[in-house]
RNA sequence: GCCGAUGUAGCUCAGGGGUAGAGCGCAUCCUUGGUAAGGAUGAGGUCAUGAGUUCAAUUCCCAUCAUCGGCUCCA
């Protein structure tokens, strides 16, 4: 017999091979009906995989967020498997589950899929749910696999076999849909009650905007058809407090496109808005000993040179604007960070000065990507509440925590409590998109370290989202969609 | 920039080859002592823009512009 401990501490015998889902059943029917997969020693695993040895067991439900992942992507599998009834020869590229639901890229050869074929697929998931197909999980070997989907002429799951390890291929089975997976999946598709396809839209291979575009086909399955409909009421909820619609019906900003897309137009009340959340932060500024300057909203193309920003972002700016002296250029400034570099070298600064802090309430101008203006969001002007400090080695840490700890202050005050920060670090084999010294950067990625680990903020950390002159402490907010 | 969709009254939207409609809002008047009241009348639209097909285009085709959902990017 080997030994299963439970979340509360209790153990209880069990004969080696049993599964969780026999274990469920060993409690209660109930229980066996509503779990949905199993957290063993840690590691979410099927329902039906055999248990060996002595192991903690907890027994996952719709309410656990491990079981939903599990629930969803299961759900791409079975919107998979409709497609390819529907669209007899479509590909796959990956389906996993997301934060809400699941999505599937798929390449549909030259077809082209709306949002008005997608009540057939929810019907044809339905369908083939309520066959109750159960997920079956196969081991396979490397050739074997390959062979299967060279035969399907799927290139996409040929590509992500070729870097998998051989003998840690499997594939999950669902009623007439075989899928290269690492799993864990449902039982049995019978669980899903309640589809919607909420969205089609274009997605690279592999997020490489060079190569393929697939579509992707987002969608969102419960177990309960009264869940769904929660759910969509919540989404119209959440519709409600779009900033966009806000800013319409208050009148706080508008566009026009004879002024350009991305520029936005503050309204006279926007403004009144807008003044009141500069001046509570100018205060607050002006008690943290920070120095408040003015600067231009373009600078000499020179200036960026220097900087190094031309060379990372030039093509993709506002291009330099002429003068009537031949060879003279200035930018649109995006960003201020040259020009208080320039404040701050304007006089020779004593050791004993430090810290400076220039702050600013800077207008740019970034040249975003016509498809990702949104909203106030993301926009082509738009004015920083920036500020830069020059500081001793000695002082970085400590002026970091001071930082952090305005940060939180404003996010307390707008009550952001909803947010994630993050350490952006270097990429750790790619070093050259990087400038400075390798002792300024391990000093740099150091004291944010530390900064957060002494401020008991916890952050990831993410390799490869650093700026190319220095590491990043970023937060991160969600809108009322959740974006 | 890429994939897909959309663009009709101030707002939300319906419609459809023969130069347009609803609800809300707005204006005027009437009714009504109670916070999203009722009634009558009315104003308001080159149906995003430009070319094309057609006897005729707001409707069909194409292009452009803008917006929306994603992808990519994000100093």
């Amino acid at each position: 017999m080997i030994k299963i401990t439970f979340p509360d501490g209790s153990v209880k015998p069990f004969v080696p091979g049993v599964t969780a889902y026999e274990i469920a059943e060993s409690i209660s029917p109930r229980l066996a009906a509503e779990v949905l997969a199993a957290s063993v020693n840690g590691t979410t695993v099927d329902l039906t995989r055999p248990i060996f040895e002595d192991s903690e067991v907890k027994l996952l439900k719709w309410e656990d967020d491990e079981a939903k992942k599990v629930f969803w992507h299961s759900s791409s599998h079975l919107m998979a498997e409709a497609l390819e009834a529907l669209y007899p020869g479509v590909k796959f590229g990956i389906g996993p589950a997301i934060d809400n639901g699941f999505y599937y890229d798929v390449d549909l050869g030259g077809k082209t899929i709306t949002d008005a074929d997608l009540p057939a697929v929810e019907k044809k998931m339905l369908e083939l749910a309520r066959g109750k197909e159960d997920f079956k999980r196969i081991e396979v070997s490397k050739a074997d696999a390959m062979e299967h989907f060279k035969e399907k002429g799927d290139q996409y799951k040929c590509e992500l076999i070729s870097e998998l390890e051989d003998g840690t291929i499997t594939y999950y089975t669902n009623g007439h849909f075989t899928d290269l997976c690492r799993g864990p999946h449902l039982r049995n598709t019978d669980a899903i009650k309640a589809v919607k396809l909420t969205a089609i839209a274009g997605a690279y291979w592999r997020g490489d905007q060079n190569r393929q575009q697939l579509t992707r086909i987002y969608g969102i399955t419960f177990p309960k058809k009264s869940l769904l409909d929660e759910y969509l009421v919540l989404l119209e909820e959440a519709k409600k407090r779009d900033h966009r619609k806000l800013g319409k019906e208050m009148k706080l900003f508008t566009f026009s496109s004879r002024v350009g897309m991305g520029l936005p137009l503050w309204l006279p009340r926007g403004t009144v808005m807008r003044y009141q959340l500069e001046q509570f932060l100018r205060r607050k500024l002006y008690e943290q000993d920070y120095l408040q300057v003015v600067t231009p909203h373009i600078g000499s193309k020179q200036l960026y040179v220097t900087s190094g920003h031309w060379a990372k972002y030039g093509k993709d700016s506002f291009q330099p604007i002429k003068t009537p002296q031949e060879g003279e250029e200035y930018m649109l400034k995006p960003m201020n960070c040259p020009h208080h570099c320039e404040i701050y070298a304007s006089e020779p600064r004593s050791y004993r000065d430090l810290p400076i802090r220039l702050a600013e309430f800077g207008t740019v101008y970034r040249y975003e990507q016509s498809g990702e203006l949104h909203g106030l969001t993301r926009v082509r002007s738009f004015t920083q509440d920036d500020a830069h400090m020059y500081v001793r080695p000695d002082q970085l840490k400590d002026e970091f925590k001071k930082v952090i700890d305005l940060i939180q202050y404003v996010f307390q005050v707008f009550k952001f409590d909803k947010f994630t920060a993050q350490i952006s670090l270097r990429d750790k084999v790619n070093r050259d998109k990087y400038i400075g010294s390798e002792e300024n950067w391990e000093r740099a990625e150091k004291a944010i370290i530390e900064s957060c680990e002494e401020k008991g903020l916890p952050a990831k950390v993410e390799y490869g989202e650093a700026a190319f002159y220095g590491p990043k402490l970023d937060f991160m907010v969600k809108d009322a969609l959740g974006r």
